[in-house]
DNA sequence: TCATATTTGTCCGTATGTATG
DNA sequence: ACATACATACGGACAAATATG
């Protein structure tokens, strides 16, 4: 195994958080991938001179964060860094809702369409015809009925991803996830009746390459989603 | 102490993840707010019927994610739900940086750089005198080289600020602390030379109300950092 | 299918560090 | 200065999950 960073000031505990920074430069300094395995809770334990307590309780909080996971009987790897302690963290603050119920949803939908619609321009120079095949495929399955939560997730994921920046794909995913789970839980509907329709509408501007009919056909989008929860919110 | 959900499967061991579930769920059903003390490790340990160990690593992953804050010696606290688990994610994922070195710092700026431009007009139509007296204060702060730094932060957060959306302030700050972390190690300068000039020249047309200054003015603002990236790509 | 080794999960007892009164 | 309450840390034992032969 390569070597760890030990512990040079024996006689003294480590706290808990500097196991995980140890643990953190552990991994940047040998350039570990996600999913290259991490030494086991033992050898940690002696590399570090700490306690298997605190290597574990260090452990937890870099799970958390998905920056190391780990497998039950298994071993610990490197985690995938990805923003699921977003989701999880908005979530909670979304079903919690300090006074307005609805801020946060309100909030979130705005940035997803801010994502869509302020690059709008850019967008519609990227996307292929492959892309827009994928698009209508997506509303196809969706007016299907097959899994039209996860064709709807993957539209508006495949509606950024020409961008090219990996980031804005991530939070418009987390963004959905955070709001699929939340808005049940406020009496809001995930799907709106029109969705399959309003989908079509950005397609058919996207292929036409119609810069204003986009923005407007995003904007017709997210509208019913904005009136529903201003509605909701009294 | 408010009721705490208690163990109905006794006999059976609770997985760390209930745990977390159990934590979460208590705090939402006494809709407890930011800074509510919560029950004692003990007390956990005895309403939930797990060991302190269990409770403990559960709320290491509370802990983690913001939901809840421990003080050493004091007590258990809810937590503020700020998104430092996504700047520490992201820090560290910038700093991994799998293929692309830049990648992660480049599409940071992106995200920046398009909730200023994006939301120009809605921008220009909130700021007020009281907001726009503000940031100049803080560009002369960065003038006269007083914390440039955090001068820098507050002028972005000021300039997102009157859009009402909590979320864009919160992701405009955590993108900016990933940043200014990340940055350094790369070989990349915070500041610009001419960061004062770029930032009087956004206020300037915010005060003019001028749209199309505006959404230039803060693209004249990001040239200079979008370059440097990519420059340093290669 | 079964036995075994490895690794993480859980639990308990105890001692230490820290903040409050 | 002292006592109390609480979180922190440590180490050992056993249970559960997983992979291999």
């Amino acid at each position: 195994m390569p070597e760890l960073v030990s512990n040079e000031r024996v006689g003294r505990s480590l706290l808990r958080e500097e196991v995980s920074e140890r643990i953190k430069r552990y991994i940047l300094d040998n350039r570990l991938r996600p999913g290259a395995p991490l030494p086991t809770e033992n050898e940690l334990c002696a590399a570090l001179g700490a306690s298997r307590s605190s290597v574990r309780e260090a452990i937890k909080t870099l799970d958390a964060l998905d920056i190391v996971e780990v497998r039950h009987g298994h071993g610990t790897y490197v985690g995938e860094l990805s923003l699921s302690a977003l989701v999880e963290g908005l979530t909670f603050r979304g079903l919690l809702s300090p006074d307005d119920e609805f801020a946060v949803l309100s909030e979130l939908v705005e940035v997803r369409e801010l994502f869509e619609r302020g690059n709008a321009e850019r967008i519609l120079g990227a996307l292929d015809t492959e892309q827009l095949a994928g698009l209508d495929e997506l509303v196809d399955r969706m007016d299907r009925g097959e899994d039209t939560a996860g064709a709807d997730r993957a539209f508006h994921s495949m509606l950024v991803h020409p961008l090219g920046n990996e980031l804005v794909c991530q939070l418009t995913d987390a963004f959905w996830d955070v709001y699929t789970t939340v808005a049940p839980h406020l009496g809001l509907p995930i799907d709106e009746h029109d969705t399959v329709a309003l989908h079509r509408g950005i397609i058919d501007a996207a292929r036409a390459e119609d810069l204003a009919g986009f923005t407007k056909a995003v904007a017709a989008h997210y509208a019913p989603l904005r009136h529903r929860i201003s509605a909701a919110r009294g």
